[in-house]
DNA sequence: CATGAATGAGAATTCATTCAT
DNA sequence: GATGAATGAATTCTCATTCAT
């Protein structure tokens, strides 16, 4: 019951980032996504205590919702390739579903206004993909390599897959298989 | 007659915009990279039209470099796998060599101050490159793909391999090999 | 809520621009009037969009308040030469008493950043100056021309009128009524 | 037979200026009225010893070319009126013909980068038109009043008419004649 | 003497953040 | 708490003028 409303115009800032920094790169000024949001310049800074803290926030939240689209639904038994599949599926169209959250996250991942807790933060959400990508290389040939590394592999090259079916939407669904194929013969 | 525009200082305006963004970031001050050059305030902008024309050549210039060092020496015949792993090993070397050439280039990745005509020349730059790929995986899973998307597939690969060359430089071998393992299987 | 746009700080702003073109040319800095009005350099930019701004309201500011001094007091019924002759001495009234805003309006005339849709207001303003006018020539020799040609006509003797009143105060009064009678001579 | 190569570079010099300043205001910038004289920049500095001589020494030569075309072909005797009349009308023909000139003249006319010694040359090089209005005057209204105020008169009403010449051709003999006829009852 | 690169003092504007209301 | 005006440092770029070639 703690302010509820506080909670409500937090949203709204938050979704009003995603929206400006998309379409305005890093630099868009707080008071445009203030005014995006509905809320006044002086406001955004109750709710996140500066811009930094605001793209932090953003970062953690993008990637936690990123990590719960793709672990949705995930069957918690079965064949490890089907599984991985179904995870895969769920990424790229969580993705290809809101590009803008997407284009906000690309952005903020190579900004170093991004602490290294945050980072930190992002990669426990991360984890029950983590922990599948473990399984499905146990026996694969990356079975040496740091398990992190494995993680960005994966998320780089879901990354470009999603560029591909985004520039060509005709050919989704090949861009799709092509690279889950590419993943699985990299990690199985 | 008059003073010559001087290659030289060129050369040091570029030189200090690596060092300056590689530290600062893609905000980094004109003015800040003038100073690092040794040249004035007024002198950066009779080189380049404007700070993006100075990050859009920087852009070229480092995609070229990083494109001719990982070419350098190529065997023009002999077996496909040590040819693409000459191509990986020069490749990381150069990057691991000048890791803030390597960090500035992907900020610069991802800027959108970068026209799509320098996207261009950049990608003709890696023609080489994109020459070797193709016959490896002409026979591979991802034959079918567009080439383009192995290209990405490939330069995001070494770049999660420098990241991690670079921060754990003890075992920087074994994340070359493991970094080039992926790749060979993913696209032969 | 929050702090009020203040009147009086814009009238600040208006002001300190009359004093500072007046001295200084339509090239004084932004940062210069600020400082003269007692505001922040940003703070100019709250109240005026951009110096062009600043510059257009400043033009339509005076202009207006020119012509409601002219007119001002005017009555309304009665002899046309001394009804128009009235004008005329308010007129130059007005600029005498402030040389610094008719110094400033006189650069503003014919500065290139003031935008038809300013001079057209203006023009509006004057109109009930070009009224007086129409009814005075209306037997003159200047009947057929366009209206605006002889406001045109009066506002240039008036300009030279106040020139050598400002330069010459001793016979301030003889010029005055020289150029009432060349204002008379060449209408009615 | 002094440096003949230098006077047509200054004439280009000043020719390029006029074009220049006619286009963008006093505001242009010495390389670009160099570029368009086909001068390098440091030329132009040789030629005046800043852009501020450049303006007054251009004052000057367009005040005496319009002087000059305005007495052009003067006779010495007749009618008061058709001498007046044929000043008149050669001024103005010159003012309509290189608008360039005349827009640039305005310009020059306002600005404070213009000296007191130029104004002063330039009120010489206009002696003619002074001595015809002096006879002109010498019985009229205007008798008492400071020869300069009437050639400040007559100056103002030319260029008011000029401006209604170039803005509605159509009708620019009927402005020249309501612009000849303002004056001569002014004056005579 | 011509050239045009070099210089660096501004110029207008922007923007994160603070604070009066 | 919400608002948006106030602030002023920081930014990119311009330009008259100088001076090396």
């Amino acid at each position: 019951m703690a302010r509820p409303r506080s909670a409500e115009k937090q949203r709204a800032i938050l979704s009003a980032a995603v929206r400006t920094v998309a379409s305005q790169g890093l630099g868009a000024a707080t008071a445009v996504i203030a005014k995006e949001a509905g809320v006044s310049n002086g406001s955004l800074f109750t709710y996140f205590g500066s811009k930094a803290d605001l793209l932090n926030r953003l970062y953690v939240e993008l990637k936690t919702e990123m990590a719960a689209a793709a672990l949705d639904g995930l069957p918690a038994e079965g064949d490890l390739r089907e599984r991985l599949c179904h995870l895969w599926v769920r990424w790229l169209r969580w993705a290809t579903t809101c590009p803008e959250k997407r284009r906000t996250l690309a952005q903020l991942d190579v900004s170093d206004e991004i602490t290294p807790a945050s980072r930190q933060t992002a990669r426990q959400m991360m984890a029950g993909i983590a922990r599948l990508l473990e399984q499905s290389r146990s026996n694969g040939p990356l079975r040496e390599a740091p398990l992190e590394f494995v993680v960005a592999l994966m998320s780089a090259l879901a990354d470009i897959t999603i560029d591909f079916m985004l520039r060509d939407p005709v050919h989704a669904d090949q861009h799709r298989q092509a690279g889950f194929e590419a993943l699985w013969r990299m990690v199985a």
